[in-house]
DNA sequence: ACCATGCCTCGAATCGATTCGAAGCCCAGG
DNA sequence: CCTGGGCTTCGAATCGATTCGAGGCATGGT
């Protein structure tokens, strides 16, 4: 009927039908067929349901959300980046419950979240991942801090995406969600020193530059570029100073043992006799690694985490660790989401923390021992 | 400059620069502008360096994912549906490697993920998550295999979002991925079998429909409306007939605990030899409920998985079980997506799976034992 | 010198919906 | 009978980019 389109400028698109065609079929004009899905704006309900009903006929499911979302200027899409590999991320259920949390706050809002996989930190040209560049997003969550160069961080500033700040030092303008990680390794080496323990080992978390394993030294505490891990590394040394430190390439049980058996598999009289890990993932290891070993837990040596996971395979031990609420800063990293999307510039927050004693710290062991 | 706009019918966008804007300044037109983007089509390097000038000094990043993503009708966006809810789906790491996987391969072509969470399955509505009905998305993956009456994949087969399921029953005009359930845990069972066996408990995934767990009955069994449940169980039974069989909610450690400690604390004489599990993290958790009950492995009794994930909190034990490429199946999930996107028609994967012997099975005890 | 051949660049249409002011309609009041 | 007010519906502009054929300009062949 329609006469003969000038030229068809476009491919054959999946031809779907569209507000126009269910308009026509309705006998309206399109502002009004929009109106009956959108409800924005006064309609009768006669109208509104013949729209209904031709749009039922045509089998139209829904305005097209690619072109409501041009014309709103919004995706209604979160880019989350996250660490490192997924794999590696995912395998720690730190991370999976705080996004757990942070995608329902998210999802209760209408807003659904893309997957950004963080660059692997071994790439030496510090690239960013294509979807940084260009992927559609209203606003990016960097769920693991940022360093203080970090390309991501900037490729978003410069394409204007609002970004939030998961356990991150402060970045100017971007909102900040993050847990007293400070107070937390403080108070639980205070909780250490308290049962008499001095010779105190730490395994702690990556550093954020080069991913090494094993003893650090002053000159490499320096270059601590990672948020959580130099908070965690400041707090421990608010209750003492550790015998040694061991660098730690990614927070998992693995990693957590080897550092576990080289710092206790050494004569007695070196052996630390307590062992304080920035995870609990890092602490099972090295709960595992002691009791490998022969060590009696917590009569041979104490071993604390950070985190408060629920590790059942840990049983019967009950690992002293500091507790966070996980799936609380996710969600917290939702609201700060929100708010930047209402154009509000939210505060930081910081969540509070709290030491659970377990049965893995003990009295310092004595020397007749 | 320009004269009065006749009227400002939308909202002061954030006044980012657009492609136009550049064209201007580079003193070009609009679609020579675009050009230099995006490499279609001839054009001078001259002309494109001047546009290139012209968007730095603009700040302009790139065009609009938006206008691009309306114009192409294509949003680089695949949509992933995930079992349930998203802390307890990650909490296993099967998950977590196929979605890796899938991750990165969908990512060397360009394409970005969309975390959709699954629908709690107590939720008596069979309601579908709002991202499902409207998130714009080219294609979807429904990693867990559907139901009989999936919700899910009516609502995006209405919407005509092509679908590629994971592990599920074939469905027809979507593509499948899945490995070779059924041959798997008939080797497993197998192999118990010529270990003398013949009193072999089940450990089962979940069955799909309401989240049951405990022993199950004939009746129950043919409930099951889950794919890789279902040939799993029938794998089982190519081999032998299990003395009794637990339906587990959820594929974790404790909930294999829960069925180990249920099958395994009881009389001597009524015990079975030998565990079957569905899963490698429902054998771990057996495995621990036997050591728990002072029951050595493999001597006392026998435990096997299926997965082939690397458990290092398990040593000493190594567990047998049945290898599956987890990475792989997510990359070949990938595949089916893209091929999907070029108009292409998977054919379905099945991948191999392979039996790994460990050292928690052994020769069924004597009963002089 | 003239015409054919390329190679760049440009204009205009288009993707699918939202939105805002204007227009149309009906009814009540003067 | 005419006019004003309140609702609903309509037209047209717009979001930002891509794409295709047409047009312009320069080069090379005869």
């Amino acid at each position: 009927m329609n006469g003969a389109t000038p030229r068809p400028a476009t491919p054959t698109h999946g031809s779907r039908p569209t507000l126009a065609k269910v308009a026509e079929l309705a006998g309206v004009s399109v502002s009004t067929a929009s109106l009956a899905f959108s409800g924005a704006g006064p309609i009768t309900p006669e109208t509104r349901d013949r729209v209904l009903a031709a749009a039922a006929e045509l089998d139209y499911t829904g305005p097209n959300p690619l072109g409501r979302q041009l014309r709103s200027g919004r995706s209604g899409i979160v880019g989350v980046v996250i660490g490192d590999q997924l794999k590696r991320s995912f395998r720690d259920p730190v991370s999976v419950q705080v996004l757990d949390g942070l995608v329902s706050t998210l999802g209760e809002n209408g807003l659904g979240v893309l997957l950004i996989p963080g660059i692997p930190s071994d790439d030496p040209a510090r690239a960013v991942d294509p979807l940084v560049e260009s992927a559609a997003m209203d606003v990016a969550v960097l769920v693991w801090g940022v360093s203080s160069d970090d390309a991501t961080l900037t490729a978003l500033q410069r394409r204007g995406v609002p970004v939030v700040v998961g356990e991150g030092r402060a970045v100017p303008g971007a909102g900040l969600v993050g847990i007293k990680d400070r107070e937390g390794t403080a108070a639980v080496v205070r909780h250490l020193v308290e049962l008499g323990h001095t010779r105190i080992a730490e395994i702690a978390l990556s550093f954020g530059t080069a991913e090494r394993t094993g003893p650090i030294d002053a000159a490499r505490l320096a270059q601590v570029d990672r948020t959580p891990t130099a908070n965690r590394l400041a707090g421990v040394r608010d209750a003492i100073e550790p015998v040694i430190t061991w660098e730690t390439e990614a927070s998992l049980v693995e990693h957590g043992k080897t550092a576990g058996l080289a710092l206790l598999d050494v004569p007695v009289r070196e052996r630390p006799t307590a062992l304080i890990a920035h995870s609990d993932l890092l602490a099972a290891g090295a709960l595992l690694a002691a009791h490998e070993l022969g060590l009696r837990v917590p009569q041979d040596v104490s071993v604390a985490g950070f985190d408060g996971l629920d590790l059942p395979w840990l049983s019967p031990d009950v690992l002293t660790t500091v507790h966070q609420p996980l799936a609380e800063k996710g969600a917290e990293l939702g609201r700060a989401v929100i708010a930047l999307l209402a154009g509000e510039n939210p505060a930081p927050v910081l969540l509070d923390v709290e030491l659970v004693v377990g049965s893995t710290t003990g009295p310092v062991p004595t020397p007749a021992d």
